[in-house]
DNA sequence: ACTAGAATTGTCAGTGACTGACACAATACC
DNA sequence: GGTATTGTGTCAGTCACTGACAATTCTAGT
């Protein structure tokens, strides 16, 4: 009885979520969310590579808006404002799913799991900025450099718009920018070379 | 026939990373990991809770080892400055133990699940510079900013050095927090405010 | 050396994630 | 209406992982 295949996606997706919600996503076995969808284990499976992956749908639409995003971004910013602009691009994208994506993140914060496949996620997402970054001229360590620090820094904006909503996304993702240059312009001991560096350090020996 | 605790637990670590090297991870057993260790396949589980912990032993006394040179650096260092200092502290325990760490890494790369593990340690590393941030006057999202972009750095560096030993680990970390720093503050959009970036947008989309 | 008690391991049975093979049903195309 | 394609059900099987209990070895105190 084949019905059709996005149907039959979502009604499993939407299946976990709520016996995850309720029983917590070890008590949930894969027959349950399939016999809740009405059908079977093994069509869960054919469906979904693994149990958690049934969470993490959509994430390729994700990552393919934002890497084109990077490469329409104009040839004559850096990596780190390309990376703003791409991101400022796609900011939509969270706003329309964050009613999906905020009760998802409670469950995958209840589980170790679930968290060690959205880590994954993020490493995924990140190395698909870094692959962006190199046909804009940057080596590749520059580039997994700057796709590093690029995802933290939105990571850093899009949590503080989840716990602040009054102010707008993209606002936020601005903040977490500047923040990001303060931060790591600061660095006093670099700055002057390696010598300093470690005359501090030897004196920090002594205390 | 319970030998020494320490011993069995090295004996299996040594078994699984012969056994992964041979013939993968998938294709290795835990049962056959055991038996090679002289073991039983329980035995194995109880010294490590799951079959990819076997190869992710010795984190916790580097993150240990981490957290308490943040806590020990000068207190005049701001967090960024704090974080090289950290690093370049503990730096010796990378030469140490790169003979076990290498072949290591090439077993890893061969596996989407002990990449995905590999990715989790480091975010438990991260967020516990994080918490040791917060103990010198961050906020909870400044420090998470700071030890991510730090990890993000230091990554950077010890890649660097696998990739060419004949450069000092320390020089290798000096110049990755070098680039960070060049990266990120060359950020010409956000540093002249919202009203350039928004220009900067419209006139892309005209493109 | 001897022995009680703690620590470690072996054995066994069982659950649940995941897969391959094959048959069956429904859909799409002609 | 017949046929290839696609999605599903069923079944058997492997492997990661766990609880319970017995057996074994180590450790300490005598």
């Amino acid at each position: 009885m084949p019905r059709n295949r996005e149907e039959v996606r979502k009604r499993l997706q939407w299946a976990a979520l709520e016996l995850f919600r309720e029983r917590g996503y070890e008590e949930t076995t894969a027959a349950e969310i399939a016999a809740k969808a009405g059908v079977t284990e093994r069509t869960f499976f054919r469906h979904f590579p693994d149990k958690r992956e049934v969470l993490f749908d959509g994430g390729a639409a994700f990552i393919e808006a934002v890497t084109e995003a990077v490469r329409d971004a104009p040839k004559t910013l850096g990596p780190w404002d390309a990376l703003f602009f791409a991101f400022d691009s796609v900011k939509q994208m969270f706003i329309e799913n964050r009613p999906f994506t905020e009760p998802r993140q409670r469950v995958i914060a209840s589980s170790q799991a679930l968290q060690e496949r959205a880590t994954d996620k993020t490493r995924a997402l990140t190395a698909a900025l870094a692959s962006a970054l190199c046909e804009r001229g940057l080596t590749v360590p520059q580039a997994n450099l700057a796709s590093q620090m690029g995802m933290a820094t939105l990571s850093h904006g899009v949590s503080a718009w989840f716990n602040d909503g009054s102010i707008d996304l993209g606002e936020h993702i601005v903040r977490a920018f500047q923040e990001a240059r303060d931060l790591s312009s600061s660095n006093l001991a670099i700055a002057k070379g390696t010598r300093r560096t470690q005359r501090i350090q030897e004196k920090a020996k002594l205390t």
